[in-house]
Order: C-alpha cells, then sequence, then structure tokens
DNA sequence: TGAATAATTGAACAATTGTTCATATATTCA
DNA sequence: TGAATATATGAACAATTGTTCAATTATTCA
C-alpha cells in the first residue's frame, strides 16, 4: 500500500504483497462510488415495488399509487429519483404521465438478487 | 383492485384490468421488502469496497483498514453488516479474523449494475 | 375563460444510517 | 500472569432519507 498510509498492524506487513495486488485490481473510486448509489436506488421497498410493476406493464403516477396504496406524491417523488437514476422513462399523454422501465438490466439485477435471498 | 380502497383518479377505473393484473403478479410484500433491504447493503460505497476486494481475495479486518484507508472500527461494524445479510463469512486464526464472499450473486450482481452505470 | 384533474415540487419532520470514540473481549507470547 | 495485538461492540453524533402536507404547474373540456 502506499508509504503514505501508516500501517496500522503487523497484518499490513506480513500481508502487504496480497493488499497491494488487490489495491491494483479494484475498480475507480469513481465507479464504486456510482456503483453504490445505483443499489441504494434499488434500497427502498418502495421503489423496487414500483421497479417490478413497471416491468410488467407501462402505468400512469396515479395507477401506482393506487396500486401500492400510497399518495400521488410519495409515488411521483420516487418516479423522479428513479429518472435521474436513467431506471425508468414517462411519456406524457394530456394530463397523464405513463412510466415505463428504461434499462434492460433492472430484472436481470432483480433476478440476481431474489437468488440470494431464496438460498 | 381492493374495492376497501379509494379510487384517487379516474385512470383507476380506466386502467382498472391492467392495474389488477399487475397486482395479481408482484411478489409477495415480503420478498419485496427482503429484496430491498438486501440492495441497501450494496448501497454504500464502504460495502461495496470490502465486497470488492473480498472478491479478490480472502483479508483480514486490519488489511481491509488499511486499503480502505478506513479505521479498523468502522470496517468491522460494516463486516457486521454484510455478514448479517450473508454476503460474507468468516474463519478465525488466532488474533486474526479473515472474511470472505460467502456468495455466489455477488459478482454477477456487480456485474449488472456496472453495466447499467456505463450505458 | 374557469373549474376540474393529473402530476410535480419544496419545506418540514421523524426515522435511519455510517462513522467516531471509548471500551470490552479474545488471543498470543514473553 | 500481564503486556501487546486484533477484533468487536455500544453510545453518540451529524448526515441522509422517505413521507406528508400545501402549493404550483399543465392540461382538458364545458
Amino acid at each position: 500500500m502506499d508509504r503514505t498510509e501508516v500501517d496500522r498492524c503487523d497484518c499490513n506487513v506480513i500481508h502487504k504483497d496480497i493488499v497491494d495486488a488487490v489495491k491494483g485490481k479494484m475498480p475507480s473510486e469513481e465507479n464504486l462510488y456510482d456503483l453504490a448509489e445505483l443499489f441504494k436506488v434499488f434500497g427502498d421497498s418502495t421503489r423496487i415495488k414500483i421497479l417490478w410493476a413497471l416491468a410488467e406493464s407501462e402505468m400512469c403516477v396515479c395507477d401506482i399509487a393506487a396500486l401500492l396504496n400510497m399518495t400521488q406524491s410519495a409515488i411521483s417523488h420516487q418516479l423522479r429519483v428513479l429518472k435521474q437514476a436513467r431506471l425508468v422513462k414517462n411519456r406524457k399523454e394530456g394530463k397523464v404521465v405513463y412510466y415505463s422501465l428504461d434499462d434492460d438490466h433492472v430484472k436481470q439485477i432483480f433476478s440476481q438478487g431474489l437468488s440470494h435471498i431464496s438460498e
């Protein structure tokens, strides 16, 4: 590891080569941060439900609100988060805004997650 | 949708069949909650870094701390979270506790996440 | 135009989270 | 045994988060 950092225990000396090798293989700080930000979006059951619903069918805001038995406002706030993460897209038809999935990976990420849970 | 719930806009009437169909296909409330809890664990860059490091090599607590330039305590707290989520396991060798990945899906979930980010 | 509808937005609030600090536990070895 | 080391833990703190409420915007249609 960098000589600018303090060795905090003997392991750091003994395992120096292993730690150095791992450090060399780690993705960039930025990529790891973005990855965490993405999973943070999946880490809320309201958003998970919205994504799951949209995986079945395009829906408007008030339909999602009715489906999840929550307020339109709460759903709208969460749809904003999902859109910023480029996980959903929308189209406007008169007063009504229809949302749908904007990513092929969502279903696959869900599938891996479910596999882990049901182990 | 349930007649016990209030229709909050005309869409709920117009789209009734679609919403009903989606409702019928949704996984259980419990599964969706567990899925969100799992992704919540992935939704922190410290934990992402730890998982990524362990995907390369088994490591002890103080090595991870040195690698990420964080305190031993902070790492230990996060390893606890990861262990509760059954994402890492550990073995003790004297004073030293070695942690490693405990799940085959981690790398695949990462891979899907990265695909989305680099779109 | 003006009332009604669908959606968005911003502020506020409680609840949750990640780190730090101090302390406790477990193990080695002189 | 007692000092040193590696890890774990609990309390406390600031920071972040999700929902609610009230108000605003955009659109339809009578």
